[in-house]
DNA sequence: GTAACGTGCAACCAAATGGTTGTACGTATG
DNA sequence: CATACGTACAACCATTTGGTTGCACGTTAC
């Protein structure tokens, strides 16, 4: 998969509420889709719909235990999305070092 | 608008790579819509949607002159965005504390 | 004043999203 | 073995998304 589409799908599975919920209460423990489930006013089936767009993000993944299936989040998969972030503010730097150098040459110019 | 409400907002539009490059020159410069959209194969219109997607979320503001509308980029806005994802980052790093914990408490009892 | 430019917006369309219910299948429990 | 549990997935539906074209309107240039 191209680098641009796994941001997008990163992006757009954190675009909503319960899916961030999910991978916050999926930080912390290791929880069975049901148990995820029984928090939210939506059917099972929603809930696992929310799941799947998560995993196919690689923002969670599954393992099997039993009957029960496992998520748990991947704070790399986070950590990948704050830093195509950190890209944009380092942008954002470059653009105010430009705009520091034109203040230096004017300061020079302005110089007697 | 509540808080939720804005982070889906903001990650929505982060998650289309036109968008993402509309932040990341509009952080560099300040750009007239019609310059923006020169960039893109698509019409002028579609790229005028994605801006105003991108300033629903207040990720970029406009500012009349003239006839142009030139778009800028919120830094604070994507740091917002950023904001977000370090509080996830809390919360797994609360795990590995209680974690950590757990395995204090353990070698204590296992301690002669 | 007229023509060209930059923008905003409506109408339309195909595709994707986010929810539902129902069905099927492997696994555990009594 | 029979039943309940946990999961997967298909079919369906309303809404949203992301694109198009066309038109209107203010601003600049000739």
């Amino acid at each position: 998969m191209s680098d641009a589409r796994r941001t997008d799908r990163r992006f757009h599975a954190l675009a909503d509420p319960t899916r961030r919920d999910i991978v916050r209460r999926a930080l912390a423990d290791e929880l069975s889709v049901t148990a995820l489930a029984t928090s939210y006013r939506m059917s099972f089936a929603a809930v696992q719909k929310h799941v799947a767009v998560l995993e196919r993000a690689d923002l969670v993944t599954k393992r099997r235990s039993g009957r029960e299936q496992l998520v748990r989040s991947s704070i790399d998969a986070l950590r990948s999305v704050a830093e195509s972030l950190d890209q944009l503010e380092e942008v954002w730097r470059g653009r105010i070092d430009r705009f520091g150098a034109v203040l230096a040459d004017e300061a020079e110019g302005d110089q007697q």
